[in-house]
DNA sequence: GTCTATAGAAAGATAGAC
DNA sequence: GTCTATCTTTCTATAGAC
C-alpha cells in the first residue's frame, strides 16, 4: 500500500480520523456557540465537549474566530431544514411542517439542533466580517427555501413575503429565547406561526 | 440650610450630582451595551465614556450584570417609542410612523437610540433571570403599544397581530444588524415594514 | 495530530487614599 | 463619590514533547 503523500503531519493519524476529528469540533462548536454565544464558550469548552484537549485546536482551526464562522455555515448545511425542504417547491404543507418545527419550543429549548440565524442573531452582529457574510449566507438560503415553497405568485411578493415569513421564524425564535416565562413564549410563537401562514395563503 | 442627612456618603458630592453620574453611566452604557453586547463592552469603558474611572462604578452599581439589567429598562423607558407613542390608540398613522422610524437604516445603524430588544436579543438569552425578566417586561411594553395602535377588532385577533408585528420590528433590526451589505438589510426592513402595515390594515 | 505547559492580555471586583 | 493600584481569574494562542 502506498502511504498518502499528501497528509500534512507525521502517521499515526490518518485523513479519515483527522476529518472525523474537524467534524466532531465542528459539531461541538456549533452546538454550544448557539446555547451561550461567542463570548461564553472557551476553546477548551469545545475541545473537551468533542473529546480532545485544546491543544490539538489549532490543527484544525487557525483561531477562534474562523471555527465561529465555519461553524455557523456547517450548522446551516446540516440543518433538518437544508435535508428536508430545500428542493421542495409550491407546496404549503412543506412550509406548515416547517414552521411547526421551527417556531416550536422544542426549538427554542434547543431539544433540537439550534438554528445559528435565530441563537445568534445579535452574537454575529458583534463579529467581523467573515462572520457575518457567512450569517448573511445562510438567511439568505431560508429565504430563497421559504419562497419556493410559496405558491406561484409575481416574484417581488413572493420575494418579499418570504422574508417577512423568514423574520417571523427567526426573530420569533429570537425574541421567546431572551423571554423570561414559557407562556409568554409560546403565545409568541404561536402569533408567528399563524401569521407566517396567513402571509403564505394570501 | 439643612444638609441632607439622608445621603450614604461624605461630601462633596450632594445627592444630585450621584443622579447626574448614575444617569450619564446609564446612557454610556445603554448605547455601548447595545453597540457591541455585554461581553464586548468593560466597566471600564463605559465609565470613561461616562466621563469618570473604573473605581466610581461600584458606589453605583453592584455588578456589571446589574448594569446591563437597568440599562434595558433604562433604555427601554427613555425610548422614543415609550416618549411618542404610549398613550396613542386607534391610530394607524403613528403606527405607520413607529415602523418607519424604528425599521430604518438609521436604526440599525445605531443613528439613533438603538432598541435593546432588537440589539441584545440573543445577548440576553445568555444573561441571568433578572436580566431576561427585564427584556420580557420591556416587550410586552412594546407589543401592548402596537397593540393599541390597531384599530379595533377583537382582543385575541389583535394581541396576536401586535405580536406579529412586534417581531417584524424587532427581528427585522436584529437581523439587519447582522447582514453583511446594506442591500441586503435595506430590502428585509422594507419586506417587515410593509408587512407589518399590511397586517395592521387587514 | 494530539498532548501538557505556559506566555501574555483582558477584565471583574476590591482596597485604601482623598 | 471618585480616584489609583492591585488581586485574581479567565482565555486565546503558542511552544515543545510524543
Amino acid at each position: 500500500m502506498f502511504k498518502n503523500i499528501l497528509r500534512e503531519s507525521a502517521m499515526p493519524y490518518s485523513q479519515e480520523h483527522k476529518q472525523k476529528s474537524r467534524a466532531k469540533i465542528l459539531a461541538s462548536a456549533a452546538r454550544l456557540f448557539a446555547g451561550k454565544g461567542y463570548d461564553n464558550v472557551g476553546i477548551d469548552e469545545v475541545m473537551a465537549d468533542a473529546g480532545m484537549t485544546r491543544g490539538a485546536f489549532y490543527a484544525h482551526f487557525g483561531s477562534k474566530n474562523e471555527l465561529y464562522t465555519k461553524a455557523v455555515l456547517s450548522a446551516a448545511t446540516k440543518s433538518r431544514i437544508a435535508r428536508h425542504f430545500h428542493d421542495r417547491e409550491n407546496d404549503l404543507e412543506a412550509l406548515e411542517q416547517m414552521l411547526d418545527g421551527y417556531l416550536s419550543h422544542a426549538h427554542v429549548q434547543q431539544k433540537t439542533a439550534p438554528c445559528p440565524l435565530a441563537f445568534l442573531a445579535s452574537d454575529v452582529a458583534n463579529r467581523d466580517k467573515s462572520v457575518r457574510s457567512a450569517y448573511t449566507k445562510v438567511c439568505k438560503g431560508l429565504s430563497k427555501t421559504v419562497e419556493k415553497l410559496l405558491e406561484d405568485e409575481s416574484n417581488e411578493t413572493a420575494k418579499e413575503k418570504a422574508l417577512a415569513i423568514t423574520t417571523l421564524m427567526v426573530g420569533g425564535v429570537a425574541i421567546g429565547r431572551a423571554l423570561n416565562d414559557r407562556k409568554s413564549a409560546d403565545t409568541l410563537l404561536d402569533a408567528c406561526r399563524k401569521t407566517a401562514m396567513s402571509l403564505a395563503v394570501s
